[in-house]
DNA sequence: CAATAGAAAACGATCGTTCGTTTTTCTGAC
DNA sequence: GTCAGAAAAACGAACGATCGTTTTCTATTG
């Protein structure tokens, strides 16, 4: 089996991070032992220490996977030209991004508590935390240029700074995932509705 | 020393619950071993062990401690009788919250990094859980109470329904722990002032 | 003296990790 | 096309460390 490709390497690697993730969800990473990925994954402790050095180095590879993909979704928000479409569609992304960890086979409220884990593990664990303070920063970066831009044409409200605007965004979302995470039966089709609604009486000038 | 009297025990639980919280806030429960608590405690494990049958018992006895600071601020928030009134000091109730933490001796940031840790233990262990899911359930339903009656008056918008804008409130408070948590630069000063004026948008009728 | 809180050493279990072995796959000579 | 042979990936038993917990012993109080 020599030359392995790089493909073939990051499929890997992603398995086993999936493995993870449904361990996590079930147990948090507390109680998700090797043994438990290992079983997941369908191999043997020696093969995935091949791809990860450590139990720890899995939990960051973890991190960064969920992290890019919230990146993707601010990508997204920031491409739109207009402020006001960008924000009263925030909702809309929140719901889409739930929608696609179903279609991949994730049921959503795993994922919600896989977020919650990671959270946790980001006040203890340098690197982790690390990459969500980073990755909060830019993210209310890039939503602070979209609500001053939004601002400065007249669109929004300039009652609150942008940037504390762009705060209180997250904290809406954020909030969504751990209400989610911490009582499954909360709606959130109506939660997301709500907010939209919420967030159309809060921002339009006028 | 024979015959303890009840109020000692109750003073051992909080000494060995106050001495973890101070482990948890910087290793989270995972890292924080029996030896850290003993040590943070001043106590053996032996003593530890006849106030608490076990580390579980611990965390959970934590979270006690924490939802019963939780449900006495929102029991001050439900004594206002104007619903205006009553939300728009939601945010002030909050910084009071951590600020007498500040003034028990327990920096701030340090509160909010083990609440995050509370939300992982919650995900897994069930009683904890259940803790949290009653908890929220009851505040929610506090804060919804509160808004259908400010809407039934004509103070609040109408747009959205009341248990949707308790929601959203539980969010912006929660999100605010957490971004706090996440990154300590954040000014929780400026966050709570954006969030009142904030509000002063989204419900104020008219 | 009796009784109990607390100290401290020690135990059993378990976890993350390692490492020697086996299996699999690709290479290249025929 | 086939078949050794090499090289890498995967296996899985075993190890060392550590953790939660127990048990035994001591000190103190009424």
């Amino acid at each position: 089996m020599p030359k392995v490709t790089e493909a073939h390497v990051e499929a890997r690697r992603l398995q086993i991070i999936g493995a993870t993730c449904v361990c996590v969800a079930q147990k948090g990473f507390y109680h998700t032992t090797m043994q438990d990925i290992c079983q997941a994954a369908g191999l043997s402790p020696g093969a995935i220490y091949s791809y990860f050095a450590s139990k720890e180095a899995i939990i960051k590879g973890l991190a960064e996977e969920g992290l890019r993909q919230n990146q993707a979704i601010f990508a997204e928000l920031k491409g739109k030209g207009d402020a006001r479409e960008a924000l009263s569609q925030f909702s809309k992304i929140v719901f889409s991004c739930v929608e696609q960890a179903e279609a991949e086979g994730m049921a959503a409220p795993d994922m919600h508590r896989i977020k919650v884990g990671l959270w946790a593990e980001a006040i203890r664990n340098p690197e982790v935390f690390e990459l969500f303070q980073t990755n909060y920063r830019t993210a209310i970066g890039d939503l602070e240029e979209i609500v001053r831009d939004g601002q400065e044409r007249g669109q929004l409200r300039t009652e609150v700074d942008a940037k504390s605007v762009a705060q209180i965004f997250v904290s809406l979302l954020e909030g969504f995932v751990l209400q989610k995470a911490l009582d499954p039966s909360v709606d959130s089709t109506r939660y997301l509705e709500a907010l939209d609604a919420f967030l159309d009486c809060s921002w339009q000038k006028g």
